[in-house]
DNA sequence: CCGATTGAGTTGTATATACAACACACTGAA
DNA sequence: TTCAGTGTGTTGTATATACAACTCAATCGG
């Protein structure tokens, strides 16, 4: 006999979007965490220093808005980057905001953990499937951009 | 002139995986925590609360397994939770493992939020659109699977 | 010129997460 | 029987994350 009856916590167990979310989110993290620990660096950090790489010389409040982190949150990973020497303040023409770069010593950083980055993406790209990692990508292209107004 | 030439810090900022997982994980994440604030619990404790009592009484390294949580972090997320009064450890016959169960006002917190929780599902699937859903789902079934052997 | 507003960043506090090291209890082999 | 190994859970420490409340500077309306 089939049991049809289906309780709440069963649904909420199963279908969760925001459980599936951060699940992947672990797993997925951890492959890096692993990649990326013999040099020093985390895999949030490794994001915050490739966007402000990226960006050029952005403002907090700019590289906030690209990774939809919390202007809190990103503060204090800022601080332990500039502890680091990864990271500089560049005070801008405006009392108020400052402008982020990334130090030599940070874009060396950069280089050498780019290896262990590609091999950690190798790695998770098989971890997702081909579709899982586009569709991933897809997703968070869409989240990213929208901090565009 | 198109650029021809893409940096490293470019290409970690566009492709990394981990990057997006994280990000959608935040992102999702937040439409939950919203939805579930006015009741008192975090979306992390509404999935362990969920995941036990699908699970009937599990041991905390069942869900860990289950929720590829570190067994570290999911003993303070219960300590939390007990301490709420949602669950509560069944002493077992082994002097070692213990099992957990959801207390009757956990029981009752789980359906006194699945609206709530639902309407965040609503939200977080048009966030994602069908496909993005459909497509963390199925790679977060994947990965709990993982933890049959 | 002044006060209200707004935007940027910091700080206090709490939760979520993981790794390393530990304590404990069972199990099994010598 | 004893002791090494193993599985289970806790504790110390650090990072990641967010919300609320704050400071400070610029701006804007009057």
């Amino acid at each position: 006999m089939t049991s049809k009856t289906t309780t709440t916590a069963q649904r909420i167990a199963c279908e969760c979007l925001a459980g599936r979310a951060r699940l992947i989110s672990r797993a997925v993290s951890s492959i890096y965490e692993d990649a990326l620990r013999p040099h020093g660096i985390t895999t949030a950090q490794m994001g915050i220093l490739a966007a402000v790489t990226a960006l050029g010389q952005p403002r907090s409040s700019d590289v906030a808005k690209t990774l939809c982190l919390e202007k809190s949150t990103l503060s204090r990973n800022l601080d332990r980057m500039i502890d680091h020497g990864w990271l500089a303040i560049v005070s801008g023409d405006d009392g108020r905001s400052q402008r982020l770069r990334a130090t030599s010593k940070g874009a060396r950083l950069v280089e050498k953990v780019a290896p262990a980055w590609q091999t950690a993406q190798r790695k998770a790209r098989t971890l997702l499937g081909e579709k899982g990692a586009a569709t991933l990508q897809r997703v968070g292209d869409k989240l990213m951009a929208g901090g565009s107004p």
